[in-house]
DNA sequence: CTGAAAGCGCTTACAG
DNA sequence: CTGAAAGCGCTTACAG
């Protein structure tokens, strides 16, 4: 026998089909014995509801927007592709994406954009979020107003943000330094630490985790105070380089931001490429060759693609007050050796 | 203005709906003149079809069935669950989902449960297969009739199966290597090597991606004849258990099939669990605390989540004649430590 | 607190 | 090769 739908349960249950969509979507307005008699029915004869005909007549729209960091930082640029791709997978679903870029680490024209979106019809926000007084009202008032924001990528944890999609950022900072103590396997020595800027709070919690292992775990390996790079590859290139012309001892780096081709260049000009260990953040094609040929010897990764959908996902959730599947939602650290690269 | 739709379009290019509908949908019998027609209208309101309506149309039914083989083994109990999980969460997108279980290492009886089939209404078939005629068999005559097969876990390459729903095992053997080699770093010793049957093809391939990169790599490194645990903890305690009793030069041991437990226990019961570096796969609770206790080094997992709903996409995909997105799609190998669990 | 009727944007026989 | 009409299973004003 097929599915049941409304009809079938208003008849069973001698209501009109208004009731029944009372009952299924808890409007309210109903009396308690005619809600038992509804339930009853959607009991008996197994109701499922189509989410399809609801869709279809409910005529939601979902608009997105993503507030993404603009700049020559690979990464970033690879997120901006995907959700334009998610984009245009997904507009015979109703979801229309908008992209805004920002320049990076300005908290003042961050949370104007944010605030900026006041009057556009919006149903969800997704920001790569700094962690700042301002940054962080301007979320609140969103959510306040209704309108669900997550974090992408770098969570703002003070704020009224409903959910964050990104890796566990200290999580990566520990797997980075057990996999450093583990390859260097007993040998002394010091250990470079390049973030993009310790403002960023993933950067900041990447070094914190990185920090707590090898000290704890690794006493042999001594880290050197962690120097910027800007996530650019020029500015990377010139303060590693100082560091190592500096430092002699040094047989371990991780590069826990972005600017990957900065690092990869400081090391081969100075022939170090295959004699200190490093570990790197995210899979670009710059830092998949340094993985093959051995100048790099991990990498860890988030996947820009699962960001961009999960975002898209989760939002969509939060406006349908539908339940979010912890299991899919949760972004991995992905971490690729030369032998398991995609 | 609000989004066209095919009203419109038959407005603006004056034909009627089902003339739209047979171009939206390529069926033919259309005059190319008046497909132009339509095409511009298309073109010019920037038409994008509302897939929940159409689907409410068509009523489409999603039928799946998923063969899993039963038994102990927690990963395939996992995804057994995973299944079932995705069949209450899509039952309100017209997928039902049917879960056989069927022996594991048994040829036979799964090409006949895959020929039993035949009967039943069906739009798509999951199996999580063994590489043996019969079954490839069994596959192909399903795929001539229409009915779109994908493999799970692992593939059977000769085959007509639309699609391979797992990670690749080549790459989680050599992984596993890589990590042995760099973990024992320079140590000489022999390594142990467990699969559930080198009969399954997953395990096979583990096998040759391990022993390939452990003796181009790492010469210092010797590997043993694998043993066989038929992926049950009783069987793969006793025959590990008798091959670290006859060598007692053994320093690494490769897991690469199920009975994790086992693998503990034969460890634990010699006092090994710390000496001797064990890289295993599947996360389990079992395998979960053997690593951070320090009895595992590593785990590489598969997800279950993952790979059920992936398979219930392609599957779908398949019917519907819409592409597979294949970053999404692609099943990764994870990669854990003590650092980056769950 | 409850119901009758129209409508969401497609697809599907059926007729011509 | 083309069209008029009904229908998919919900939700939504509106009326009472």
């Amino acid at each position: 026998m097929a599915r049941a739908t409304v009809h079938d349960l208003a008849n069973a249950a001698g209501v009109s089909l208004a009731t029944i969509d009372r009952v299924l979507n808890r409007r309210g307005g109903v009396r308690p014995a005619t809600i038992e008699k509804v339930e009853q029915a959607m009991a008996r004869l197994n109701y499922r509801r189509d989410l399809a005909a609801a869709m279809l007549a409910k005529q939601r729209e979902y608009q997105l927007v993503f507030l993404i960091p603009t700049g020559v930082n690979t990464f970033m640029r690879n997120l901006a592709t995907e959700v334009a791709r998610l984009a245009d997978l997904n507009a015979a679903e109703r979801v229309s994406i908008r992209v805004i870029e920002v320049p990076p680490f300005d908290d003042d024209t961050l949370a104007l954009a944010l605030n900026g979106l006041e009057g556009t019809p919006l149903t969800g926000v997704a920001v790569v979020a700094t962690d700042n007084a301002l940054v962080r009202q301007a979320i609140d008032r969103l959510s306040v107003r209704g309108v669900p924001v997550v974090t992408l990528v770098s969570d703002v944890p003070g704020s009224r943000r409903a959910h964050f999609v990104g890796i566990d950022n200290s999580a990566a900072g520990r797997t980075a330094a057990s996999l450093m103590g583990r390859f260097l396997n007993g040998r002394k020595g010091r250990i470079a630490i390049l973030a993009g800027s310790m403002l960023l709070r993933d950067h900041a919690e990447r070094h914190f985790g990185f920090e707590r292992v090898l000290r704890t775990e690794y006493p042999e390996l001594a880290a050197l105070p962690v120097i910027e790079g800007r996530d650019n590859a020029a500015v990377a290139e010139e303060v590693l380089g100082a560091l190592l012309d500096a430092h002699s001892d040094i047989i371990g780096l991780y590069s826990l931001g972005a600017g990957n081709r900065g690092v990869i260049a400081a090391l081969r000009k100075r022939g170090l490429g295959q004699k200190i260990c490093v570990i790197a953040h995210e899979l670009t094609d710059h830092s998949r060759e340094a993985l093959i040929e051995g100048t790099f010897d991990a990498i860890l990764n988030q996947d820009p693609g699962h960001e961009a959908r999960s975002a898209m996902r989760v939002l969509r959730a939060l406006t349908d007050g539908q339940p979010i599947d912890p299991g899919q939602e949760r972004i991995r650290i992905d971490i690729y050796l030369r032998d398991n690269l995609p």
